[in-house]
DNA sequence: CTTGACCCTGCACCGGGGTGCAGGGTTTAG
DNA sequence: CTAAACCCTGCACCCCGGTGCAGGGTCAAG
């Protein structure tokens, strides 16, 4: 009756979510990964859900949020008094930054396409439209 | 005949470059802003020039560059050797670094979006799909 | 000459996101 | 039983882009 899942050591959680082992400790620390129960020895002992939480983590921060960001999406997951309202205003004050974001970067996207499209690739370097249009001030906006 | 361009104090250029001067002295550190001539008192002597050139930091931080990366522009910038074609790859590059990480944002915000429509709102917050949603890999790809 | 604003240096510190190491204890394969 | 491989803790360190502070020296006005 070995049927209780497989629990994971925090190594063989390292590797099945990607990430090392100072880093999960990292987390736990910084409490995006809740404390797992112990051996008696004090070895982690994690359930498979954690491989998912560790994903998750790593999921949100390729996509641009931070620890703290992901922590705040997180908080939503583990307090079962929220409603799927409040996780859908969350969810929108998130979309509401990731569009800003968008805009910014695309504001400067647009701006080096511009002094890429300047450049004719065989100036010599001190003709250079991209590296004068740096020096000037042409706000950038923000 | 006191038309030597008059000599900038730190702290004036500080302010006409909008920066602050442990900055500047940061940069200097960094290797980004060439160490000025000084005073026999070893105050810092800037020409009108280094205005220029904090804001070329500046403006290329605010497009995404970091400041190792300016200072690889930088030093394009002074070697004749480097034509413009090596500025416009580099800018090709952050272009391209942008537009995946504007990628990765939108489809972010895709997520959000069709999972905010399908959120009933009052349903306890098991059956939220929003994070079941984020825990699974969708490739977001790197 | 004094006062206050400025400058100098070096060093420590911040937050973000980890990484590494010493000096222990445990587990497991041979 | 022993040795390797793993785990524990705490602490220090790394890069990044600065910021702050102490304990000096300098410069310009009054």
């Amino acid at each position: 009756m070995k049927e209780f899942k497989a629990a994971l050591t925090v190594g063989a959680l390292a590797k099945a979510a990607g990430v090392g082992v100072p880093t999960l400790r990292y987390y736990e620390r910084r409490g995006l990964l809740p404390p797992p129960r112990r051996r008696q020895s004090g070895y982690r002992e994690y359930s498979a859900d954690a491989v998912r939480h560790v994903r998750f983590i790593r999921h949100a921060q390729q996509l641009g949020f931070s620890l703290s960001e992901v922590e705040e999406l997180l908080s939503l997951q583990l307090d079962p008094r929220h409603s799927c309202a409040d996780v859908r205003t969350r969810a929108q004050r998130k979309i509401a930054d990731i569009a800003s974001r968008v805009e910014n970067l695309n504001r400067m996207r647009r701006v080096l396409e511009r002094l890429v499209e300047a450049c004719p690739g065989d100036a010599p370097i001190r003709d250079c439209p991209i590296l004068d249009a740096l020096d000037d001030e042409h706000d950038t906006g923000r």
